[in-house]
DNA sequence: ACCTATTTATAAGG
DNA sequence: TCCTTATAAATAGGT
């Protein structure tokens, strides 16, 4: 009936559309129910199935969650084994490891976050094309609306003296640990996988 | 109320014992029906939150299946990358530890870029000053009054009606017998949506 | 964090 | 593997 194809899904008290959650606490919110939620699943699906799974999350703020019902550098190594296999004639996957890819990645990243950063600021707009353009509009005009009702917050809550005592820090944001994370590893599976304890990296 | 933690869980018709399934039917049956179940979860999650998820499934049989919503393998050096950091007291992870600290800088920089462009689209304003909020104003109108100036200026050399843009979402699913490996990802810059390139893992 | 009305996921069986 | 159906789980919104 309605348009579209079953992009809908999901849960309770009333559907909600798949697409990015604006307000931010109800995103961290979603964030923190589903990602317990997928950490269930992913977990069950290993011991019913005798699976090896791993599950890498990096939540928008950065932090890192992450899941693997046994060793999650063996996984990698297999994944990387077989991403080998399967692009053997081209370059190496993960080459023999990640490791100096790292570096390369991350500077590339970096530089992609800065040519980003620098649409955002409008100083970088030879090249776009008009699609873009208007798709760059929408964002700052969002962004512009947000830090000026922002704004307009603070500044409401600057002229009032302090009513109550100070509370210590009524909204402190999330403490966005930069490296913090948080994981979920369960060892020997009880049939299979005689998880030899080995301190050997295969990898390096 | 058994006995262990809650161990039971699941879903229809009957709850199962989250135990290893012992025909192997029924556990290819269920491997299939949670594997679809726990991919659209990845995905839901990564897109409603803005999360990078990296999921790896090996099933019993040995046969790969991922899913990601970014490439792979930028999720798998951040991991690294974190990984190395957390624990670079002990063994190395993926890594050699050579570059610990230029990983660590960058991904800290990384992380420091993301902030900013959450800043600049209006989407991380708690906590923000009222100085900072009046920076990111005069910022984002300058920015904004250049985007429309370019748009101007293409509007009116180009002619071009706006093509539609579609965004169809680049799922990828190779089967290969014994090595074959289903992939699923999503990807591209939050900006600039141009993730027509591949249909093919492209590595490098 | 807890509640609960709803939406999803899914075990069995065809 | 797909379809159907009854039931268990997950979860959005509100408190």
């Amino acid at each position: 009936m309605a348009g579209r194809s079953s992009l809908s899904s999901s849960m309770a008290r009333e559907k909600i559309k798949i697409k990015k959650i604006d307000n931010i606490t109800a995103r961290q919110v979603t964030f923190s129910k589903r990602r317990r939620g997928i950490f269930k699943k992913a977990e069950e699906l290993s011991v019913l199935c005798d699976a090896d799974i791993a599950l890498i999350i990096f939540s928008a703020t950065g932090k890192l969650f992450d899941f693997s019902n046994s060793r999650m550098k063996d996984i990698l190594a297999r994944y990387s084994a077989h991403a080998n296999y399967e692009k053997k004639e081209e370059e190496p996957f993960l080459e023999l490891q990640l490791e100096n890819s790292n570096l390369a990645k991350l500077n590339s990243e970096v530089a992609d976050k800065n040519q980003e950063l620098r649409k955002l600021r409008g100083e970088d707009l030879q090249g776009v094309d008009l699609e873009e353009l208007l798709q760059l509009e929408r964002i700052l005009e969002g962004s512009l609306s947000r830090v000026l009702e922002t704004k307009m917050i603070e500044l409401s809550q600057e002229r009032k003296p302090a009513l109550l005592l100070d509370q210590s820090d009524t909204s402190t944001i999330h403490e966005e640990g930069q490296y913090s994370s948080e994981s979920i590893t369960n060892g020997g599976p009880p049939l299979t996988e005689d998880d030899s304890s080995d301190t050997s990296l295969k990898l390096g």
